[in-house]
DNA sequence: GTCGGGAACTAGCACGTGCAAGCTGCCGTT
DNA sequence: AACGGCAGCTTGCACGTGCTAGTTCCCGAC
């Protein structure tokens, strides 16, 4: 912290010149550099004399020397970013920084109106929650970010990688093994979810094609004033049993419009819902919900973006825990189907 | 993009070869270095080829070469992120780049076990959502940023310049100018929120003081299911007519008890929230609340940020109007105060 | 003719780093 | 004594850019 006084930036060459060797040597023992021989004496003369000037390397001359930054950038989309994703951050930061990498998240605004962060940090790899559009891959293409996750369109590999789509099939199949058959689906109308709702939604309609059940009764719970209501009506005119919530808010809209309505949750209509935000627990009846592994998750972004950068293969049996189902009061099987 | 092709990056001296001009030139033209006479044709032709080869600067190069990344760093804190915030990333990064300046934003979390990206981004300027710890602050002078927003507390400038205080004191005056003397304070339990619940308490604690008025009476709304019950039932007994709520949720949880305890909304007490989230107009009665202009919070940031890299003052007459009362039901004055 | 002067452009350094190739002693072997 | 080998270091280039200090060339003035 010496150096720190003067303002300017205290250089490799600086620690050299202060020891008296050359900047080399400075070089390979700051870096490891293996295939040097350097005695164990100056080694630790280097080091100690680097931390003593508060010496830290210029991160734009090792990107410039090396060509490469060193760097992820993950794309967060603009959802109403809970805790959670915070959480996937932290946890895949942690793993990239193991391997020196560091993780640089940036908010896709649907406006877009910014330049985005790929253009300016050359990210050796970009991470997205969600696929991207072919106009972004060609941009980033054109920036030279050629590791993209989730990778092109064009190779048949799975479009979501993440671990996000086990979600919904969780939902229908939870539902199912409780016995329903004949399944709503709760929406959402905020405009801005629109596309993970869609997501949703298809997903869990090719579970519920899959397992043999008719597709899903789809009603917004949110779009005006007694929207809930009305939806929980409506599903059980048409015998439906079981509803699979977008998220565990318009789960709550549901649970609470039946119990208003005089209907038991879940003897009449089952609800689960998706995040499993901590308020889920609290309601009565609770809500039943999905448990998505956000620090396993970031484990698994981590070392998705590392397989691309370095070509080390993936660890194994890391990435099928993503998802699980919270089973609660909402879909309890034992409640006999009575009305008071 | 002819040259994406190779897989080679495109330099300058690419665009210089090509045309059979020095390199020092399609510098000039492509910075638009002043001071430099450059025939028109040339410029074009440099312009004209540059994009032909899709020729993108190196950004590590240029950030060694001219000594700064042009980068800010937005440190967020770990609150769940509303879309709001992300409308105030998106205008700061926007009126940040027309200045040739690119933000970064990082979500500062509490275990803090990832490195800070002040260490490798070195940014030009770090902005913080709220004021940074001492040891936050040392950890960045080590790292070489010495334009830090806020200040560190040495100066006497206030500690929020964010406009963010504008908050609670808005919600303290309006309930005072609804003659509301005793006040109560709504808190949510939630740890992850205690900074802010905090930060927000002590400058409604101080309005209150400064107008004369007595102590808020602080209650939780959420550590238990019927929290929110009980601290109406406080409030009552304690004459308490208006509540300033932490947020718009543990307001919504004040109004519901209240309503549900056979209260009226606000004859027996009013209520006022933050944040104006969408879902406050649609309760019955609508609840008052505190808007954030994030859009001009954005432009605001970007502003200090812009004086602190390159000494433009601050355009006149911005940071005024960052936080608005929303009057609605929960607050209104007509109403009188009488029991069904 | 030559000479000043400006328009138009170029040579080359510096930024801080990573690393390949080379250099200097010293020691053991023949 | 000559020599090979090796530990331990150094010299020096390259990365792509911004910019200062030139250089060349042409044209008009004397």
């Amino acid at each position: 912290m010496v150096g720190a006084k003067t303002g300017k930036r205290v250089t490799a060459a600086d620690v050299a010149r202060s020891l008296g060797l050359s900047r080399a040597t400075v070089g390979f023992v700051l870096n490891g550099t293996s295939g040097q021989r350097i005695s164990e004496a100056t080694k630790e003369r280097v080091l100690a004399e680097a931390a003593r000037l508060g010496y830290r390397p210029h991160t734009a001359a090792q990107a410039l020397r090396r060509g490469s930054s060193k760097l992820v950038l993950l794309v967060v989309p603009d959802w109403p970013v809970e805790f959670s994703v915070g959480k996937c951050v932290e946890e895949a930061s942690h793993a990239l920084e193991e391997a020196g990498y560091s993780l640089v998240t940036q908010t896709r605004h649907p406006a877009g109106t910014a330049r985005p962060l790929w253009e300016l940090l050359d990210p050796e790899v970009v991470v997205g929650f969600t696929p991207f559009t072919p106009d972004e891959l060609t941009a980033m293409r054109g920036c030279g970010v050629t590791r993209i996750i989730p990778g092109s369109m064009a190779g048949s590999a799975p479009p979501d990688p993440l671990g996000l789509q086990d979600g919904p099939r969780l939902q229908v199949e939870h539902l199912r093994g409780r016995g329903h058959t004949r399944l709503g689906f709760a929406a959402t109308a905020d405009p801005r979810l629109a596309g993970l709702v869609e997501s949703r939604l298809r997903l869990a309609q090719e579970t519920a094609a899959a397992a043999g059940l008719p597709p899903l009764v789809v009603r917004h719970v949110d779009d005006h004033a007694d929207a809930a209501g009305e939806a929980v009506h409506g599903w059980l005119d048409a015998n439906v049993t079981g509803v699979v919530a977008y998220n565990d808010e318009s789960a709550a809209r549901v649970v609470r419009a039946a119990v208003r309505a005089g209907h038991r949750v879940p003897a009449d209509l089952a609800v689960i819902g998706h995040d499993d935000n901590p308020y889920t627990a609290l309601f009565v009846p609770s809500i039943s919900s999905i448990r998505i592994d956000y620090a396993g998750l970031g484990r698994h972004l981590a070392a998705l973006a590392l397989r691309e950068a370095t070509g080390r293969p993936l660890p194994a049996g890391e990435a099928d825990a993503a998802a699980t189902v919270v089973a609660r009061e909402s879909t309890e099987p034992g409640r006999a189907s009575r009305r008071p």
